[in-house]
DNA sequence: TTATAAAGGCGACATCGTCGCATTACTTAG
DNA sequence: CTAAGTAATGCGACGATGTCGCCTTTATAA
């Protein structure tokens, strides 16, 4: 099961460098250059979050977003912040701010999933 | 516009009252005594959130879940706090804990979905 | 008791994400 | 450089979810 370099891989890494926000498979397709298939595209997405190069989010309209780990805590395969999610623009961005959060006796993490929404600083 | 009493909405809301919990529409449709066609389960949901009744919140798992507003804050009609969702016993809670965040200047929140995945005390 | 309009049933639809299977193409051994 | 092995892709299909339109039913008030 050793990853193989496919054009691809590439392309959708390369969209989601340039975006420098998270997005859905339907927004990279649109975007991207060559003509991938919508199942290869959510399975090149979802082995990137295996590997831990890109993490996914679910925004209030139940779809998926996937952005890449930068400042991720990888060892704790947590991505511990916020996203803001623009209703003029459709995009999705990871703030800076953290999630915290305090949990009843017993209770036990394993995942964050933290979506806001509202209007950016550039469509207002 | 003004609403009327029928046995779905009044069904739909003693489910919710009972579990105490964030239900999706197909929890409510097996819980439910009575039988109640998909469609209008989803119109008495969200013409109760319309209403100020319940809130919703969007998992991970994309789906919808419908909550009673107990100490919800309507005047700003936003429901700052955590959700948690048990991946054993399926089930959603509203967690005492509020949602603090900081934005960046120039952005305007609407609204905040929270949503925690793990296990919870009675599953674990 | 009746008029009216909200609510419900039913069918259909679009979207989303995944899966199986056959084919393609990347990688490594030789 | 070539060929074998297998990861990756294309394609079609599927189930689940949520919504909508249209017609019928029924709660409510005159």
């Amino acid at each position: 099961m050793k990853r193989r370099n496919t054009p691809t891989k590439e392309a959708v890494l390369n969209i989601l460098t340039e975006s420098g926000k998270a997005m859905s498979q339907d927004a990279i397709e649109r975007k991207i250059a060559i003509d991938i298939n919508r199942a290869t595209i959510y399975r090149v997405l979802n082995r990137f979050c295996d590997d831990g190069v890109l993490h996914k989010v679910v925004a209030e309209d139940g779809k998926q977003y996937f952005a890449l780990c930068n400042g991720c805590d990888e060892t704790h395969q947590k991505h511990q912040h916020f996203h803001f999610k623009c209703k003029v623009c459709e995009t999705i961005e990871c703030l800076p701010s953290e999630v915290n959060f305090s949990i009843p006796e017993g209770y036990l993490v394993e995942n964050v999933n933290c979506v806001l929404t509202g209007v950016c600083d550039t469509c207002s």
